[in-house]
DNA sequence: ACGAGTGTAAAACGATCACTTTACATTCGC
DNA sequence: GCGAATGTAAAGTGATCGTTTTACACTCGT
């Protein structure tokens, strides 16, 4: 047979750079098939659903994502975010583009878009713990709006956005590391 | 005959209810129809096309957000977000998501969100002026940042989101007043 | 009372939707 | 070399898409 596991991989790729580009519901079956050279019998056989397969690419999309993540520090998470938009266009997350434009009413979207900002929290709040030597949980929130407000200013502005964001980021925890 | 104006307000307030509630591409002509109380022929009289229905709820909606972001503070300018949140769900920014579900290929909705976009920078660059006394667009693009991002975070995380912005702005901006 | 204007309800338009099925080719272990 | 598995291409499923059309009713100024 076929790798199985090396075309599901390639039809996950596929689909996200669709559903990216066109948006969830804008993107049919047989523009996924076609890009992803298979057979719609076979594309069914490997996800079951739409909604299944939007599920699978949203969690592939998390582990990269995440993946990009190790970093140690603010300005490290910044940086981390201007080199994801050097390889994939700004249109802000997918994750919450999903969510809402299946009005948060299929479970495995709402569900993959909830376990990715709650691992992305989590990472922030390592980091800032890292950067100032104990938890912050305010100070992580706020960090977490910079990081957020980021990846969607971008998609109007430009990646200004992101330095600034950086720059924003690395004064509140100055503020912090001083007084605290 | 009957009030068009009225009857257009109609339309374009049920139809932002439906788009944002649902999505724009999920919505269909005949839940719009329905919503609104008219029949598809009338409909298309007002309004000419889906798209263009749209483009009319972003310049609609885009005018009565800006209307309630006549404030002379970053303090006003989140007090406001959260007064907004109280009537309207937190499901991210209308303009970004229509803007992306349609890929960007929808001129009048691409050129809609790019107004209001733009409409919303030249306010927060009012404000920042207001706050510190000078222009200062570093500073305001930092602010605008927080609130792109208060705005998307408060759809998954609540509306602790907003303070918490509200709060970064406030350092931020006290840090620059006194260090000029 | 008449034509123009404005409204409705409802059928019809072809296209496309997610998804299934049919029919057939290939590769595999044994 | 045979049966099971896995693949393809392509037609078909009924539903729904955005939009137009047909047919008909009401209200206006004149």
């Amino acid at each position: 047979m076929h790798d199985s596991h090396e075309t599901r991989a390639r039809l996950l790729d596929s689909a996200e750079k669709l559903f990216d580009r066109y948006g969830f519901t804008a993107t049919g079956m047989d523009r996924l098939t076609t890009a992803a050279g298979l057979s719609s019998r076979t594309l069914y056989k490997h996800v079951g659903s739409k909604n299944r397969l939007m599920a699978a690419v949203l969690d592939a999309r998390d582990r990269r994502f995440m993946r990009s993540l190790r970093v140690a520090s603010v300005d490290g998470l910044f940086d981390a975010l201007a080199r994801w938009f050097e390889s994939e266009e700004a249109r802000g997350c997918l994750f919450l583009r999903s969510w809402g434009e299946t009005g948060g009413e299929v479970p495995e979207v709402a569900e993959a878009m909830t376990r990715h900002k709650q691992r992305l929290a989590e990472r922030i709040d390592e980091i800032v713990e890292a950067e100032i030597g104990r938890r912050d949980e305010a100070l992580a929130e706020e960090v977490l709006i910079l990081f957020e407000g980021a990846t969607h200013a971008a998609a109007y502005r430009g990646e200004t956005a992101i330095p600034a964001a950086r720059r924003a980021a690395r004064r509140l925890i100055e503020g912090r590391r001083a007084s605290g």
